[in-house]
RNA sequence: GCGGCCAUAGCUCAUCUGGUAGAGCGCCACCUUGCCAAGGUGGAGGUAGCGAGUUCGAGCCUCGUUGGCCGCUCCA
């Protein structure tokens, strides 16, 4: 089935009736764009990033892990700009409501707005009389400005001087602690810190499900290399990223590469390529891969007064290292590979009357359950329930019971459960159950004694 | 944040011009069946997102509010 043909609703419509994802805090009325991961869900995403770890941290050679705090001292983003410039200069038309960036219609107008204060470039739409590119007008309300970042208090006193911001991105956290995990890893340059985390923002438009959240996860490595080697890490990430989405089984036809043009790249990167993925409401960023060159610890550095450099043993060099950024949302990732393997197919019975099938084709190292025990009679539950804690102890399993055998099938196949384990009258005597396969739906006979061992081959990743 | 549309059982929907809400699917139990959504019987479950107003009476009219969808704006 083809992504074009398959939209969000059916998407999200199997996601709250199968327990993966549900709308947060809904008995109250909901939350906007706030999401809860169910019993599937949470199963699911968790795999996400266990392979993603796998592949990052505990498969590499250069990389480690870290979990930094979200609460973070607020000279941290100081640092980095976000509480200072990352407050884009909105301004309103009075007349039709039209909201505009005011260094935007300056630049339109021929000025230059860098480096200008708000009250500048009040002054500036103002003086050179800039109307509403909307409707003419000349009535524009002062600029607003809209921080990203959340703010709370820390501690019971709610004055400024509490003030703290949840982290709008987990990469500081790995920043801030690039000197103490060098030392104390004694990691030598080349080397990557890696990190799942949330991070918070306070987005204007949030939507498309949680594709864009203000509440989410980030899988982040931040690679630090030295100066001039920079950017054939960016290839090598690059190609290690794509080959990462494809090994789960993403089709390539669902990816691609974008270059940011210049007019598009952040201050602080001298190159960005997005890894895209083609969601049923068009293409969406998947995965950043950036250059960030020195900026982050080049900002610490000065900032905090500490020395943020490498010392190279071999050439006796004193460097800041330049950093390759790959940073994937879990989110998002958890959501293209649900589109992805979401697949619907109509079958004939023997009567020639049409039924639909609907397969969510998981990798078997994702799907929320491995397998299901399905004891084929009610009679057979004793026997079944104990193979079932049997494989539990290895493996997520569901057990179920109710219903027909094949509508027992159909429900783990649109959650993904790659094979469903049936243990029938004659396993009693043989100690035998038939496996079937979510993909072939093909069966085949295995001693149970054989079951754990076979199941950790097909699952793995 | 602006504009438009929308909100009835878990889901999809019905309820004629306002008179106290129904169906299918799903779910549960029992019987039956015993390898790809069979069948039978029974059952749970809604006061119509929430609040207020108009009316003898509102799911159906008005206002507010919350949430959703589409477009705009935005996305370091």
């Amino acid at each position: 089935m083809n992504n074009s043909d398959k939209t969000m609703d059916v998407i999200t419509a199997l996601c709250r009736n199968r327990g993966f994802i549900f709308p947060g805090s809904e008995i109250y009325g909901g939350l906007a764009n706030t999401w809860d991961y169910g019993p599937l869900g949470v199963e699911f995403k968790n795999n996400v990033k266990k392979a993603w770890w796998k592949k990052f941290v505990q498969e590499s050679p250069t990389n480690v892990g870290l979990d930094s705090a979200i609460l973070m001292n607020p000279e941290v983003w100081v640092a980095t700009g976000h509480v200072g410039g990352f407050s884009d200069p909105l301004m309103d038309c009075r007349a039709c409501k039209t909201r505009c960036r005011a260094d935007t219609l300056i630049e339109e107008a021929g000025g230059s707005p860098a480096g200008m204060e708000f009250a500048d470039m009040e002054a500036y739409v103002q003086e050179h009389g800039i109307a509403c590119p909307n409707c003419g007008a000349h009535d524009f309300t002062p600029i607003r400005k809209f921080n990203l970042m959340f703010k709370t208090f820390m501690g019971v006193t709610e004055d400024a001087k509490n003030e703290v911001y949840l982290r709008p991105e987990t990469a500081q956290g790995i920043f801030v602690d690039f000197a103490a995990i060098q030392r104390t890893t004694r990691k030598k340059i080349p080397f990557g810190v890696c990190q799942v985390g949330k991070a918070f923002r306070n987005e204007i438009t949030p939507g498309n499900f949680t594709f864009r959240t203000r509440e989410f996860e980030q899988m982040e490595c931040e690679f630090f290399c030295k100066p001039g080697t920079d950017l054939e890490w960016f290839a090598y990430w690059k190609d290690f990223c794509i080959n990462w989405l494809a090994s789960l089984g993403l089709q390539p036809a669902n990816l691609r590469f974008r270059d940011h043009g210049a007019e598009e790249l952040s201050f602080y990167s001298k190159a960005t390529t997005d890894i895209e993925y083609r969601f049923p409401f068009g293409w969406g960023e998947l995965w950043g891969i950036a250059d960030r060159t020195d900026y982050d610890l080049g900002q610490h550095n000065k900032h905090s007064g500490k020395e943020q450099s490498y010392f190279d043993p071999e050439t006796n060099e004193h460097y800041v290292p330049y950093v390759i950024e790959p940073s994937l949302g879990a989110d998002r990732m958890a959501l293209a590979l649900l589109v992805d393997a979401y697949d619907e197919e109509i079958l004939t019975d023997d009567k020639g009357k049409e039924d639909k099938r609907v397969v969510l084709r998981l990798h078997p190292f994702l799907a929320p359950f491995k397998a299901a025990v399905l004891p084929l009679s009610k009679k057979l539950n004793a026997g079944a329930e104990k193979l079932h804690k049997a494989l539990a102890a290895h493996f997520m399993v569901d057990y179920d019971d109710t219903g027909s055998i094949g509508k027992r099938y159909r429900r783990q196949d649109e959650v993904g459960t790659p094979f469903c384990i049936t243990y029938d009258f004659e396993s009693e005597t043989d100690h035998s159950v038939t496996i079937r396969s979510r993909d072939s739906m093909e069966q085949i006979r295995l001693p149970m004694g054989e079951v754990v061992a076979w199941l950790t081959e097909k699952t793995a990743f």
